[in-house]
DNA sequence: AAGGGGCATGTTATCGTTAACCGTGAATCC
DNA sequence: GGATTCACGGTTAACGATAACATGCCCCTT
């Protein structure tokens, strides 16, 4: 065990001293660079042990110009798609050697703007972006890839840099084929709750809703197309967003026979709005989300929703990021975009006229 | 606008050619340390605006043997409590000129283990863990602190080293409270869900709730204690829980008037096991909660819960984390216990039999 | 006029590590 | 048997910044 008395942290020079030798060879032994015998090596690491030496990375990285370090910015924590989209860069990272350090932007403009600047100035290898687009953080990103930081990109920011690589998942056909589902079940008539002309993703699940409703020929009414009531709120609350959504819809003369849902805190606010109005579902009323949070599964009735590949996406950005921070050329963008996959539950059966026939 | 085509970043040298003084001189700016007249003084800024200078913080750090960072220790990520504690550690640490970097222990000591290391060696200026007690993470918390690293632990891990302070709420109390506001109401059969011998906060919940009973000379029902069905399950399933155990204690010939969830997932699936099975809480069941989670006062009906002051705990730890850092001497250890406090909303009213005389 | 003190800079050494280079001897080759 | 290779490990000079000290100058005191 390690002295409790220490105090100075132990270096390589201190190590050298003991095994009489010079830092040097240390350092080769450390690295397992180089040539070093096994006399030597032992009497090394022994050195080494008795002293508990951890190098010190901050001066190995002003040689080396390398971190071996990650930097990871996220939007908002307490969301379990950024838990996952973590938990997927993690397994591509840690084999391979980097630690990731996230920062978070909390959804503020400066605070993402002073959280890049941290990890660029603390000279991370490399940067994985998960926030939404904002001006000044666009700007420092061209900023940052134009001095060569290796960036990849999640999501839906427009960034044309032939260095900033991006992986997403294709939302406006995972909107389609949400859309298509319902059609398929013999609804017509279908509303979409929670558009948002902020949200890069959420416009493309709604685009990919027209579309869909489009090609099958059905007529999409505007008053069946629900905002955000008020101004829009942080987090959780959207689930307000599904709950007044559908309060409105009741009290319309006609009503539509399914929902589809931005995402699905939206389509939870439905579900409970709807138990409180005394409305089945999906009896009444066909629900379908968007992705596929742990929740999803265990509402009642559990919600069918489109699930996107969240780890892979996070997988696929560390992969796409370490191979541009480890290649000495530079290599073209990639743009990366996956495919989304209905998860069929118990929120969606046909309108009330075919369920019968069943 | 700089140019896109830099190289090189540019360093203290380059500022210094340009604007013909030494890198000592450029370092004086920068810092706005020591005495520069205002003519050098401006010709130095503009050359570094010109450069787009950035400061290489690693050569820094490695000079003045501070980071100006904090390592910052998180459990799991999809969490609110994990979110708001960032929240309030962010808005002491910001001010202070302190970018806080987070690691994720997954809830997996491996994980855990090599995140602690991560930040050691990239030498944070502290840290701060809020993670679970595990054996490993406890020998490499009590080695750092020996190597006069700064340490806040927030929770319950029994750390006994005179330099790792900590921050906690109070469970026990809060349980108490819980307790005591359901006996204020009538109610004297008293169920408690989700009993768990591994989580420390969630043990001393249980101890007040049964303190609460004892002092009140109420009984506890052995049957009425139910801890997770199977296989404890990570994260949101705490849900399942809550779900589980009221289907329990339904299947029983005698049943409590009122429950107390160990936390507010847990209670948020007894609610919907309730609302399955045509209970009506408060009015045939009544329940609280424990952690306020932003989702607990949106649901139906809204919960009656206790309220850790999440935020305030983030705070109280980075502050006291930085005064160890920035302190000369060593200071006494520091052990803040915080309040917790009441929210009473919807689901809590007096057992059926009372009910009626309102 | 000598001394002291504040201002404004420059010089030097160093933080802990590694890249690049060099020297030595022993083994291997044709 | 001379040239070539290889194993081993030392030397030197950075990486980019700053601490500590030194220097020179001007102004003010007494």
């Amino acid at each position: 065990m390690a002295a409790r008395t220490e105090n100075r942290r132990a270096t390589l020079r201190d190590i050298a001293r003991i095994a009489g030798v010079t830092p040097m060879t240390v350092s080769r032994v450390i690295n397992e660079a180089g040539y070093v015998s096994r006399e030597t090596r032992e009497k090394v690491r022994a050195a080494a042990d008795a002293l508990d030496y951890r190098p010190n990375l901050l001066a190995r990285s002003l040689r080396t110009r390398r971190t071996k370090t990650v930097g990871v910015l996220l939007a908002d924590i307490a969301n379990p798609f950024t838990a996952q989209l973590a938990h997927g860069m993690r397994q591509v990272l840690d084999p391979r050697g980097y630690t990731a350090f996230i920062c978070l932007s909390e959804n503020s403009a400066a605070h993402e703007q002073s959280s890049m600047k941290a990890l660029y100035q603390h000279r991370v290898d490399g940067l994985i972006v998960a926030t939404r687009a904002t001006l000044p953080g666009n700007e420092s990103l061209l900023f940052m890839a134009d001095h060569h930081l290796p960036i990849v990109q999640i999501g839906n920011r427009e960034l044309n840099h032939p260095h900033i690589d991006r992986v997403t998942a294709d939302h406006w056909k995972g909107g389609c084929q949400a859309t298509e589902h319902l059609i398929s079940l013999g609804h017509t008539e279908i509303g979409f709750v929670g558009v948002s002309l902020l949200n890069g993703s959420g416009l493309q699940r709604f685009q990919g809703f027209l579309d869909a409703m489009r090609q099958h020929s059905l007529p999409v009414r505007e008053e069946w197309i629900l905002g955000p009531g008020q101004d829009p709120v942080p987090g959780y609350s959207t689930q307000l967003v599904g709950y007044e959504g559908l309060s409105r819809l009741l009290a319309m003369k006609k009503r539509p026979t399914a929902l589809f849902a931005r995402n699905d805190m939206t389509a939870l606010g439905i579900i409970q709005a709807a138990r409180d109005r005394g409305l089945r579902i999906p009896g009444d009323l066909a629900i379908v989300g968007f992705d596929d949070v742990p929740l999803a599964a265990l509402t009642s009735p559990p919600l069918t929703t489109v699930q996107q590949p969240i780890e892979e996406q996070g997988r696929r950005a560390a992969e796409i990021l370490l191979a541009r921070v480890e290649s000495s050329e530079e290599l073209p963008r990639q743009e990366i975009v996956m495919d989304c996959s209905l998860v069929i539950r118990e929120s969606t059966v046909g309108p009330a006229i075919n369920q019968e026939s069943h």
